[in-house]
DNA sequence: CCAATATATTCTGATATTGGCATATGTCAA
DNA sequence: TTGACATATGCCAATATCAGAATATATTGG
């Protein structure tokens, strides 16, 4: 069988690296720009340009707006925030600060399970009193 | 011609959905887990998880240690880092708490020009004196 | 050594993707 | 209207991808 994708989400979208570079032109520009504005910006021949923006705009990370017989294309950075999302359920296994959180969240829950257990100890002492 | 990535980056391995899945399950996991015990706990068949995980471990997602007959499979999430990392730089264009920031700074900008342009028309003011 | 278990690999068919080139479409300007 | 400009689209060849089924490889226990 074939991939099941046929490029619909942001993951697939991004997962070229073209259409990153397009995507970081896009946002540096912070508004809207014309095809030929990208062409020169990046040197691509322009065929490619438009079918890398085409498959941004299926996916909706870019709108377009006809002016005269430009396009002006803008970002849509909002739909990459399923990425982000997804992502950054990860960064607790990077990130130093969170680490020390987990860290000390773990030695709470220790010391909690300590005391429980001392707890429970101690009933069971009273249970044997009986 | 051809696509050019050939599933070398995370990019690429996480584009495909069954995979994120794949790095779910390892991350729940939380350790080392073999073979059997993810393909009974996806529910795919047994060489369509050994190809994914085949994926993950050329671009260093996972890692593998022999274990008897078993391959324990573990997650490297580190290498995550640059998805979040190019992710994270269009929080901004997503994130309130970033675009109030975003806006004072450009305000505050705005207000130190403003004093710039003051002080400018004040030289100007002195040259014409002379 | 043999059988069972655990996992990887190979092969195949269907489909998708990409770049390059040529060309179509649409719009303005003289 | 005609021509120049801006952009999209169609077609092609090469390659990649994926699922599925069959099979190979390795390891352990008897």
């Amino acid at each position: 069988m074939a991939p099941a994708t046929a490029t619909i989400d942001a993951f697939t979208a991004i997962a070229e690296p073209r259409r990153r570079d397009l995507i970081g032109v896009l946002a540096e520009a912070d508004g809207e720009r014309d095809v030929t504005w990208i062409v020169g910006e990046l040197g691509w021949p322009q065929p490619q340009v438009s079918k890398h923006l085409g498959v941004l705009r299926r996916v909706g990370l870019v709108s377009v707006e006809r002016r005269g017989r430009q396009r002006m294309y803008s970002l849509n950075a909002e739909r990459l925030r399923p990425v982000y999302e997804w992502v950054k359920a990860y960064e607790r296994f990077w990130d130093d600060h969170l680490q020390r959180v987990k860290r000390r969240a773990e030695r709470l829950e220790q010391s909690r399970q300590a005391a429980v257990d001392r707890n429970e100890s101690a009933c069971k002492e009273r249970e044997d009193d009986r």
